[in-house]
RNA sequence: CGGGGCGUGGCUCAGCUUGGUAGAGCGACUGGUUUGGGACCAGUAGGUCGCAGGUUCAAAUCCUGCCGCCCCGACCA
């Protein structure tokens, strides 16, 4: 295609609003452009971008046995009332009223539209296993969106589920999409990792999360080096430590730490460590007051905690709780005398002796203070948040952390939405069974953006080739009619031999020229001015090594076409 | 939800403290000179200063409310 009849309007200067390196370069490269927070316009080159991906993700699906649908954006409050999740997802859900007040929502994901569908069609074992996917626009009214295609409020995802008639069956599935994943991010170009996960909203007995390693995300995750052990801090798992004190028990005293609220404060006033302290954490649930306790260098993992109880929601307790649980202001709570009787323990608690805890009275801590005999706990559970250092569980060695970007997610759904919804089909001794069920999403604009963040310059963008918007940028740097001729000519005969061009035929500078397609980043450049013609070359340039080759312009269109990916090439 | 910041031509921003005819650079358009890393000269167009109300002889500027956008935080007791 030619520059001059795109519309690429890139940007000289940077834009105020974007903070992150994707988010800028998409901007400033023409790719999106803005209509509201966490909402964009893709233009025709960030439009190329996300067709492409989908391409692959569609050919990967296809592969697999995946069979694509397409389901509405729009689904009934009725659906999701059924699996509670109307209630259950929360601010999340887009929701909206038709003409006659009923509710609806914008689809954040699609178990309950396609759930209905399945216990509408699918009667027999016969019809299983299934997995029906689409490539859709979903929509979450994110607490806050951001850096661009990041994190938005409406975005484009591949989202698939399988159906089968047993677990066996599921995992398979469940496999299959794993192994799908690892494909289609590695064609996309990804350095990136399968970590365990939590399952969140969606549920489900286990999942994967594909993080792309990148410093801007928004995920921690840790991992051991023998490579044993890879998670989301979220679910990641924290050993019991191996030892247990075996210190003798001293009598238990009450003694005054004025203004000493924090595990800092309190082990300076008490000239003790964080490792001698236990921290006792008030959280309100729907209902009850909840108190739990880790040691005092160690973080609740509140993910974990909502697990073990099967919570949606979970807020550390207000000053007005506090007081009502305590009889102190934030900062002494204790576990001796506190009133409530759910109090639950990391399993690094159980091994201490002779603690410091919070002393439920203003300016007032216990020391010496020993399970069993001065407070007692109901459950003990891992509970805090695994960090670097920490012992891999599956005994490898230390933890380290990493931040990376969520491009995927697998889900083990098991029966979850077929039995809150009734998806049943007749095994072959005509025995009625619940399909057993995963789900898997990719997204799409995400995926462009982690690419974004693992291959740019200063300068700009560099794509890697399969989800390039064009694999080859055609310069011409004159207005010579020798230089348009050629240009012209070289442009069809790359076309001919099937190679992507973006021509900029556009009368402009040779400099503005260099530095628009440097920012667009297209693999390839072809650089035709008049120097070069005299000496019957063109220059064809890597853009992410800056490597200059000159060759006649007759040898081009061939020479190009080794220089891409071979699924390219086939094509 | 809390805190902070911002909203002035297509873009980046100045002007606001101390009210008095709305500015710069870039971009666009016209003409000319240029032409291998964001050219130069001359000229032209383009803004209800986010919206509403208030104070004032007079408001981009002061006050109030609202809206939008960006960033940080959302409690580790």
């Amino acid at each position: 295609m030619r520059t001059s009849q795109l519309l690429i309007p890139t940007l000289r200067e940077d834009p105020g609003e974007a903070e992150v390196v994707s988010h800028r370069l998409m901007l400033r490269a023409g790719l999106i452009r803005k209509v509201a927070a966490g909402v964009y316009t893709y233009l025709p080159l960030g439009l190329r971008v996300i067709r492409k991906i989908e391409r692959i993700i569609r050919e990967e699906m296809d592969r697999s046995g995946g069979q694509e649908l397409l389901m509405p954006i729009a689904s009934p409050a009725e659906l999701w009332r059924e699996t509670g999740r109307w209630d259950f997802y929360g601010k999340e859900l887009f929701r909206v009223k038709d003409r006659h007040e009923r509710d609806f929502c914008l689809g954040p994901t699609h178990e309950e539209v396609i759930t209905d569908l399945i216990r509408r069609d699918v009667r027999s074992y016969r019809q299983l296993p299934l997995n029906c996917y689409q490539i859709q626009t979903k929509f979450r009214d994110e607490l806050r969106p951001r850096f661009g295609l990041m994190r938005g409020r409406e975005f484009i995802m591949k989202d698939a589920y399988s159906f089968d008639r047993d677990e066996e069956g599921a995992k398979l599935s469940y496999q299959k999409m794993y192994d799908a994943y690892q494909r289609i991010f590695t064609r996309c170009g990804l350095t990136f990792r399968a970590v365990e996960a939590d399952t969140g909203l969606i549920g489900g007995s286990s999942s994967h999360e594909f993080m792309v390693l990148a410093e801007v995300g928004e995920e921690t995750i840790v991992y051991d080096e023998e490579g044993t052990y890879a998670a989301n801090v979220e679910r990641a798992e924290a050993l019991p430590p191996a030892e247990t004190s075996t210190e003798t028990p001293r009598p238990l005293r009450k003694v005054p730490t004025p203004g000493a609220r924090t595990v800092e404060e309190v082990t300076v006033c008490l000239k003790t460590t964080p490792l001698r302290l236990v921290k006792t954490l008030l959280y309100k649930t729907p209902s009850e007051a909840l108190a739990v306790l880790v040691r005092g260098d160690h973080e609740v993992n509140e993910t974990k905690v909502k697990k073990l109880l099967g919570l949606a929601d979970l807020t550390l307790a207000d000053a007005e709780t506090v007081a009502a649980l305590t009889g102190a202001p934030i900062g002494f709570a204790g576990p001796i005398g506190l009133r409530t009787t759910r109090i639950i323990a990391d399993h690094a608690v159980k091994g201490l002796r002779n603690v410091v805890v919070g002393g439920n009275q203003a300016d007032t801590h216990y020391v010496d203070a020993n399970l069993d005999r001065d407070f007692s706990v109901s459950q003990f559970a891992d509970l805090r948040t695994a960090r670097a250092g920490d012992p891999s569980p599956r005994g490898g060695g230390p933890l380290r952390t990493a931040r990376g970007i969520e491009v995927g997610h697998v889900f083990m759904l098991g029966t979850k939405y077929s039995k809150a919804m009734g998806a049943t089909f007749l095994d072959p001794q005509g025995r009625e069974r619940l399909a057993v069920m995963g789900c898997y999403g990719i997204g799409v604009g995400r995926t462009a953006a982690a690419a974004i963040e693992q291959h740019h310059d200063a300068k700009g963008i560099i794509w890697p080739a399969p989800i390039a918007p064009f694999h080859l940028h055609l310069l011409s740097l004159s207005q010579s009619a020798e230089v348009s001729k050629a240009a012209r000519a070289l442009y069809e005969s790359l076309i001919q031999s099937g190679v992507e061009v973006l021509w900029d035929d556009r009368d402009e500078r040779a400099g503005v020229k260099f530095n628009d397609a440097d920012l667009i980043g297209a693999p390839y450049q072809v650089l035709i001015g008049d120097k070069g013609l005299a000496q019957g070359t063109v220059e064809l340039k890597e853009r992410k090594t800056g490597e200059v080759k000159r060759l006649p312009p007759g040898e081009l269109p061939q020479h190009a076409r080794t220089l891409l990916p071979q699924e390219i090439r086939a094509t």
